[in-house]
This record gives C-alpha cells, sequence and structure tokens, in this order.
DNA sequence: TTATAAGCGAGACGGTACGTCACGTCTTTAG
DNA sequence: CTAAAGACGTGACGTACCGTCTCGCTTATAA
C-alpha cells in the first residue's frame, strides 16, 4: 500500500508537490471508459488489460500503474458506472419501498448493474472483490435504513423486529426476478416492471404491521 | 452439433449399436470426479484442463471428446456433484418450508452448492450455462411446488396469490444472506443456521394466511 | 515380421484358408488412392493418417493393420505411383544416355517423382525410409548397368573405370537441375528439357573414351 | 507481414527508431544455441518449440515473437550453424576444386550440413524455406565463380562453356555420394574422404579443356 | 539552468492455459 | 478368431493474456 496504486490523494491539504511528471488526468477517464466498453462488449470474463489499454489508446504500464491489477480495473470500471440508485423520497413508505425496489430491479436488468451484482457474488470466492461488495451492500443497506427512519420520523407504526427481514426479502425477491429472467427478456414496459414490485411491496409491508 | 459431445445417449432402446470402441464409462465419472477437485482445491478461477486430465490420468483430448470446453466441464462436475437438496416432507407446511430453507442455506454455504448458484448468475449473460441454470431452477422450483401440494392435501388453508412471492422471498432471502455472510463465515453452528431460517419462515407464512 | 503387416501374400497356392474375418479387398486399393491423394495435395509434411483414413472412410485400425507406420503407407502410395523409368533402349550409348537422362528428369519435376526423390534424401536420417530408398537407388543402379552392357555388346569402346563416376555425374547434374529450378518452374517445353539433357550427355561422354 | 519477424533490421542508417522496449540481442543468441542443441539432440522431427523454449530459458511468446513458426525457426538455426565452406584458396584450380569438393562433402556428412541440404530439397515444395534455399545456393555459386575467376586470372586456358556444367557435375557427384552413403557410415578417415574428391575432381578437369 | 524524478506509449519478456490435431495403441463389435 | 471402427493417452502446436520489464520520450519540481 506505499504509494503504490494511490488513488484516493484526495485532501486538498496534500496539494502534491511529489517531483516527476504528474498523471494524466484525462488519461484516467479515458482508461475508465474504454473499461466500461470493453466490459459490455466482451464481458467480465473475456475482458482483458491489452484491449482495454489498446481502446484508450494507452500504454499496459499506465493500466498497471494505477490498478492492481485486472480485477481491480474491473471493479472499478463497473463501480464508476453504477449510478446512484440510492436517491428516494415520495414522502410515504409504501412509495419509498417501491421506489427503492422498482430502482433495483431496473438496475439489475441493465448490463452494468448487473455486473455489479455478479462482482457481489464473485466476492464471496474472490478477495480482490471483497472491499466493492461491501461498499455496494453498504449502500444499498444505507438506503432501505434512510427509508424507514423517514418512516418513523412520519410516526408510521412498525414492527422493528420485521424491518431488517423485510428488506431481505425484498431485495432477494428482486435478485430472484432478475435470476429467472435474464438480461435478454427485459419487461414489456417500464409500467409493466413497476407493477410487479407495488405487488411484492404490497405484500411484504403486511408483515411490517406490529 | 450432431452427435459431438453427446452424453444423454439416453433411451434404453439404442442399446448402442455404434462399432469401435465404446467411450469408457469409467473414464466419465473419473474425469467428473478429478474435475471436482480440482474445483474444491483450487477454485473455478484456477480450474484448468490439463490439471483435470492429469489427475484423471486421461488424455485432454479425451476430456474434449466429451465436453466443448473448459466451463462445460466446469458445470457438469459441479452439477454432478450437487447434492439433491429436494426431498423433504415433515409432515406439516411450516416444518416443510424450514427443512427447505434450511437446506438450500446449507448448500448455498458449501463451495459447490455455491458454485451452482454462481453458474445461474453467469447464465444470464453466458448462454453456454442456460441449459444447467434451467435445469437447477427446475429443480428448486419443484421442490417448493411439492411442499405446497402436500400441504393442499392436508386441507391447510393457504392463501394461493401468495405462494409464488412467498417462496420467491424466502429463496431471495437465503440469498442475501449467503451474499452478506460469504463462504469464510459460516455459521457458528448448525443450530444457528436452523433459528436463523426458522424464524424467517415464520414470518413469512403470516403472508399466507387467507 | 510374424505375419505382420503381411503384405505380399501373393502366390496363389496358398489359397488362404486362414481363420477370422477375412479382408477387405477393396480397402487396400481405397486406402492407397486416398494417400495419394493426401499426398499430392497437402505434401509430404502434412501427410495423416486419419486424413487418409477420413477420405479412405476406413478406420485407423485397418490403415496400421496393413502398414507398420505413418511412414510406411506414405512410402507405399508413393512407391506404387513411381512409373517405371528404367525401360531404355535406342541403339546407341549416346542415345540410351539421353533417354534415360530426360526420364529421370521429367520424372523428377513431377510431385510423385520428387516424392521418391524426397525419401532418398530423408532415408538418410530416416531409418523408415531405408529400404524404399535401396530399392529406389538400386533400380536407377540397374537401368544405367544395362545401358552400358549393352554397349559392350555392340563393341564400343569404354573406359571402364570412367563409367561409375560419369553415370554419378549424369544423376548428380539432373538432381542438381531440379533443385535449382523448382517444381513450379517446369521447362518451356518438353524439347528443352530435351536439349538440356542432350548437352549434358553429350559433355561428359568424352569422359568415356579410353 | 508489415514488419511482423522483421530480422535484418540491418541498415546501420536506421539505429533503430521503434518505440516499445527492444528486442534482447542476448535471447536471440541463446534461442538460436537452444535450438541448434535441439536439434542435435534430438534430430529434425522431434525439434520442438517448447524444448527450445525451456533450453533457453525463454518464453514461447519470445520465439513466436521472432520467428513464425517451428519450420522458420529450425532452417535459420541450421543456417546460422552452417559454417562457411566456401573459403578455398590453395593457388591452382585443381587444388581448389579439390579443396571445395571435399569441404562440401564433409560439411553434407555432418548433421548440420545435411539438414542444410534437406532444407534445400525441402524448399521445392515448401515456399517457406525457399529464401534459405536461395541463400545456400547463392553462396555455393559464389563460391564456384570465384575459384574460376581466380583461375583465369591466373591465365588457366579454360572452356568456358564447359565451367557451369563441370561444377553441376562436381556438386551432384558429391551429392549422389552422400545419399548412396548415408549419414551413418561416414568414410573410414579424411584422406579416404579427400581421395575420393580428388579422382573426381581429376577426371571432370578434362571437360574443362578447350 | 540544469539535474533529477516520475509519467507515459510502445512493446518485448517469462509464464501458463487454451483448444486443436496427429500419432500409434487399445477395446469393443461385426463378419 | 481376425477385421474394422473409433475412443484413448500422449504430447506438440500456435494463440492469447497475464503482469513485469525496458526503452526513449515528455513534463514536472529541486538544486
Amino acid at each position: 500500500m506505499s504509494g503504490i496504486h494511490e488513488r484516493h490523494t484526495g485532501a486538498a491539504a496534500t496539494i502534491r508537490k511529489r517531483p516527476g511528471r504528474p498523471r494524466d488526468p484525462i488519461a484516467e477517464q479515458r482508461i475508465l471508459d474504454a473499461a466500461i466498453n470493453e466490459f459490455l462488449e466482451r464481458g467480465a470474463a473475456r475482458f482483458t488489460m491489452d484491449g482495454v489499454a489498446r481502446r484508450a489508446g494507452v500504454g499496459k504500464s499506465t493500466l498497471y500503474l494505477r490498478w492492481a491489477d485486472r480485477d481491480a480495473l474491473l471493479v472499478e470500471s463497473v463501480r464508476a458506472r453504477s449510478r446512484s440508485i440510492e436517491a428516494v423520497d415520495t414522502g410515504s413508505l409504501r412509495g419509498d419501498l417501491i421506489q427503492l425496489t422498482t430502482n433495483l430491479l431496473r438496475f439489475l436488468l441493465e448490463p452494468v448493474g448487473y455486473a455489479t451484482f455478479r462482482i457481489t457474488v464473485d466476492a464471496v470466492a474472490n478477495p480482490a472483490y471483497e472491499n466493492v461488495a461491501k461498499e455496494l451492500a453498504q449502500r444499498h443497506r444505507h438506503a432501505a435504513r434512510r427509508v424507514f427512519e423517514r418512516a418513523r420520523e412520519r410516526g408510521d407504526a412498525i414492527d422493528e423486529a420485521a424491518v431488517d427481514p423485510v428488506v431481505e426479502c425484498l431485495y432477494g425477491a428482486v435478485t430472484m426476478q432478475v435470476l429467472n429472467r435474464g438480461l435478454g427478456r427485459p419487461f414489456a414496459s417500464d409500467s409493466d416492471l413497476a407493477t410487479r414490485c407495488t405487488s411484492t411491496v404490497d405484500l411484504v409491508m403486511r408483515l411490517l404491521e406490529p
């Protein structure tokens, strides 16, 4: 970890006074774009560093200067594209849950979204993906937590013990639907997708009644 | 594809009348055993055909004569070992569901079981896995269906409309637990695992009340 | 040599009462035809047993039952097609030598003929070709010997000590011409080829004068 | 073919301006050494790329980066070792021819030398060998030409028209002797070999008298 | 101004595995 | 009881990536 693959130098405090040529800030984005295209066109298994370097018009050394290995770049390129699905606030618990569930389902039905799921799945066996998987899980958990916090603030009567299992069921149900359906056969319409989510939410919400 | 990689010659009718040396039936099992060991020891990513051939004391050509490629063999070796988790009959709906859920969770926490899950996940993007994924889904669906059939036969009052969503939630909840937990950190004890499943089942069973 | 790869069962005397399934009499010719085609189309290096078997519509064991190995079949298929070039009798030594030389040159410029030469060349390093090479050398030597025998019978005055070296030079010169020329660039005409041989013969014949 | 397997970058003018890591000049020699050893120990047929790579301590990709295929490397390694047989200057035409012929015969009786001959023979049917064959032929032709040039400079009386056929006969005769003799049965002694060449030269030299 | 440090594109390098292909053997059933 | 069919063990082929390395630059800070 000693200065190699440092990416989140972040902090404006360290204004960076290191000698030597600074990293090309444009290259970073070109590489991530190339990587996500490589991923979308060829899939995770056939995603290659040589391919990304060629697409980005960049030497392989530049890739390995910034990312430790293939997995790291693959993960980051996918993560960079995974749009935020957490922003949800409809004014009611039911509305929020429907929105959340619909967002998740829609997200998982896109290549990039599904890729984040696959990364989570692979993370169980591949430590390289562990951190991203944790981060993604964190984001989903956080979103759910916010929804229920707001419900509490509004004074809704909720069986607190049921919250976690219900979220688990909701997310799980969405996952099952994606697996059963596949990327190839998306829902007929966006409203069809929403309807499906609505009925699931309406069903499990009964479990929240104290 | 005609006649190549034919594996399910099936039909006892055609007792095999093809001339020439028949495929060694023992080799088949030796290869699958070697393959599953290769898989368990080295993981899916480092699973190699040369390794399997060496372990099985078999030529690579024999492998490629029977399986189209690395993925096909990997999938089949895993599938061959995925023990039947469907056999469930405790006498009550609640008992059956708990048993079913516990079996599934325990299965998914083993390397082979988790591999079948990964195959299902990959199948969404990789047509090569489609058939196996369908077969696995079929087996799970069948098991659940049997449980509810028996409940109906016993005269249990069930909200039929809720059956499918409930199963979806149950299986989904188990999946979520596996993903959140990882293979590395199994449950403290088998009873701990069972307790967890019991509470989940008890929760969602409320949705089946008419 | 004990009954394996027996090929010249010949002699009608042995009417053949050997037990067991008789050999398919048609197979032999079909195989040789397939072999020479395989050879002509793909060359000696890419000549394969599987290819011959496929062309002949025959199992590989049928090949190995009759020929010891790839080389044996290759050699025999070529030898079976190498037309006799020895028959020469023009009435004069000069005429005979010109005829002999021309025949040889023409033969070596054909694929099959050149192949016999290559076999001779390979025989130096590959014992499998030894016998054929010897047989071929024998035939050439025999032809030359006959020519000079007839010359002596006609009473021609010949420096006997020069005969062998002259034949060596003649055959060698023809070989050199083939190597310098290549199969791809044959002589403009057949008479051109004959002219070339005539002048060479006329030159070296001076060495035969006592 | 543009720039791939380029080996004779030659021209000192272009001091090498190609970007990227330059090819290791040491590796080249290591590979050729390994290759010639592989060839001498195992013969042309059992000469393998993996073997060469292992001997040279080099990856296979490095081999294929420089040589198009097995044959190309085999040919080049042999060519690199084919010692110069052209350097001949005894002070007389007869001496030069004897020396030249003896050198050639001795060369062809060694594995590497005979291999160059086989390459020439194969070149007739295999375009891949064409260039090497031409180069080798060129070298032999050049050596012969020099010998006769010096003879002319010394004022020897020579029938110019006979020069080419005589050289053809000499080289051809040597070739015939090698073919008749084989690598396995070398001459009893080096002087035996020289005697043989001397008598052949003495014979054909008569043809050079005007 | 000059020296030193690092980034960069290019591509060679040592490896490892892939999937193919051919050889010559072995194990069946066919005749 | 041999012939024929074709699966088998072996092992090399040529390709594709991996992650590292070495070049000759370019671009910055430090002396």
